[in-house]
DNA sequence: AGTTTCATATGG
DNA sequence: CTCGCCATATGAAACT
């Protein structure tokens, strides 16, 4: 059954049941608490959701310590049908969906709203600046949910479709959830760590002392007083009237540079990044009551991986982790996929070979043991150049060994880096799909061009990169259903590495429900397939003990 | 003064 | 690992 949901900016809202056909299954209803109305309907049927955004509705809905366990995202499954139309960018709105169907004007949708950190949040402003909603737009989302029905069906296959859809969907509901609960955060160890690495805090707003040292030390050593070492053109001069001209002052650059000062500089840039991006400010806007409550947005890269909107949560330096710490009793459960983006290529080109290595613990060793006379480094570059279509370098030789004894995999990431040179469309495994290009024209010959040549890298990368996407999305989804039962929670993810905060009693529960999602996200994508997904799971009290490596090491001995 | 681009870092 | 892919965020520099 679904349950057609909308709110009225005011607390209140509008129910209507339909079933699969969007059929009446129920009376629709005028309600004046929306939240506790949801609540009701969860507890006795469990239905599955279906409303315009779950961004805008569901965050009220989690305030009022309500959760529900499904839904359709209209907005965001409009965006992946035209995508898939080759119809990127055009209006996803309710309003816009039944304006194009009928052929009428079809309205803009609204911009989205600007980065906002928590502390600086308003209270109430959301409420104020959306307009009151008077009529019942429920009829009109069944609508638009029964038009998105048969354009589903109109896929290619359809039943991979809706898998994504309904991925998609889980993912914007455990986005607000994360958003809502946030990473567990220790401010005094934030502190302590930022205090060890760059000294005692300036009360006037400066450098902290040890960085302030540091920027003297580079001044003196490069015979320049009041040097800012942050500031790239002043450093470049500095080292030409030392004699020394750069090309530019990034620290790879520095590395291959003989003098006293690079040792400082590079030390300098490393701590100087922590606190601008991740130091005491930072603290201050996105951390409070001991929970870090960042913005997360499904599907706002266009390979369907997630962004966020502010606070960096996708970019939190190693040295910071030390910050995110279990509740006194509990454990974070830490869960990465290993070698994912080989595997999703052995699982979609269909190659044998490289199915075989992919059903090992250590891909990148058995690619070796069995074509790279052992050499694991040049296995894994050869790999990871072919997915990402590196046409210099050292890697070259290895690139060409893979090409020659895996073909089919090779000729799939080849077929479509050709069609994204010639200015078509891809698609991942799902049926997501890479936006057009702005300057290729699929219906004129092919050109070559350095844009030709972007494209194709990028539709190459693109297949491999989104099916992962969505390899990730698919186990956050079965494990978030899993996880209902527990009072463990999610509460970080990252592109293909999961945190769950558990409380001690629950630890190994959760760490078999992970790996069981992992497996059964395989089997949903893929079905049966030789290839597997084996997850690096580790209970830690701090984020920062979970090791992070390429290798997987499996069963009892290892290997050679 | 405000906005946009560049340079450089972080993450996968 | 400069590479080849996808991102966000900061401050400086360069503009309107």
């Amino acid at each position: 059954m679904l349950v057609a949901a909308a709110d009225d900016g005011s607390g209140g809202g509008w129910l209507r049941p339909v079933d699969e056909a969007g059929a009446p299954a129920g009376a629709p209803e005028r309600v004046p608490d929306l939240a506790a109305a949801v609540r009701r309907w969860e507890a006795a049927h469990r239905p599955r959701w279906l409303w315009e955004a779950t961004n805008l509705i569901y965050p009220r809905l989690l305030a009022a310590g309500v959760r529900v366990g499904r839904c359709h995202d209209v907005t965001l499954v409009e965006a992946l049908l035209l995508g898939y139309a080759g119809r990127w960018g055009e209006p996803r709105s309710v309003a816009a969906i039944l304006a194009r169907r009928d052929g009428r004007p079809v309205p803009r949708d609204p911009p989205p709203p600007p980065p906002c950190p928590p502390n600086q949040q308003q209270q109430g402003s959301l409420f104020e600046t959306v307009a009151p909603v008077r009529e019942d737009p429920t009829g009109e989302i069944v609508t638009a949910y029964l038009d998105q029905q048969a354009r589903i069906a109109a896929t290619a296959h359809p039943g991979r479709f809706r898998l994504l859809v309904a991925a998609e969907s889980a993912g914007a509901l455990l986005a607000a959830e994360m958003g809502h609960d946030g990473l567990p955060w220790r401010t005094d160890v934030h502190d302590a760590v930022l205090t060890e690495l760059l000294g005692p805090r300036s009360p006037m707003g400066g450098l902290p002392r040890r960085l302030a040292e540091l920027a003297a030390e580079i001044a003196t050593a490069l015979d320049s007083p009041g040097l800012r070492p942050d500031s790239p053109a002043e450093l470049r001069r500095a080292f030409a009237r030392a004699g020394i001209n750069l090309p530019d002052t990034r620290a790879w650059t520095l590395r291959g540079v003989d003098h006293p000062a690079v040792p400082l500089v590079l030390e300098f840039k490393e701590r100087y990044r922590i606190f601008t991006a991740h130091g005491w400010a930072w603290q201050e806007a996105w951390v409070h009551h001991g929970r870090f409550r960042p913005e997360y947005v499904p599907g706002g890269v266009v390979s369907g991986r997630w962004a966020t909107r502010g606070g960096g949560a996708l970019q939190i330096p190693k040295a910071v982790r030390r910050a995110v710490v279990a509740d006194d009793g509990w454990r974070l459960v830490v869960a990465d996929a290993g070698q994912l983006e080989p595997r999703i290529l052995a699982a979609v080109s269909g190659d044998p070979r490289l199915q075989a290595a992919a059903g090992t613990g250590d891909l990148y060793a058995a690619l070796a043991a069995e074509s790279f006379a052992g050499d694991r480094a040049a296995a894994k570059l050869a790999l990871l150049g072919a997915m990402y279509g590196q046409t210099g370098g050292a890697a070259l030789p290895a690139i060409a060994v893979l090409r020659q004894r895996y073909p089919i995999a090779w000729r799939y990431v080849e077929q479509a880096a050709r069609t994204g040179e010639a200015g078509g469309l891809v698609r991942s495994w799902l049926g997501r799909t890479c936006p057009p290009s702005a300057t290729l024209d699929p219906t004129q010959p092919p050109v070559r061009s350095e844009a030709a040549r972007a494209r194709g890298r990028f539709t190459r990368n693109f297949v491999i990169q989104a099916t992962a996407a969505e390899w990730a999305l698919t186990l956050l989804a079965v494990l978030r259903a899993r996880l209902a039962a527990y009072a463990a929670t999610l509460v970080f993810f990252q592109h293909d590495e999961v945190l769950v905060h558990a409380p001690e009693s629950e630890v190994p529960l959760v760490m078999a429900a992970v790996r069981e999602a992992a497996a059964e996200a395989g089997r949903l994508l893929f079905g049966a397939t030789p290839v597997r997904f084996p997850l690096e799971v580790t209970a830690v009290r701090c984020y920062a003990d979970a090791r992070a490596t390429d290798r997987l090491p499996e069963g009892t001995g290892t290997p050679g």
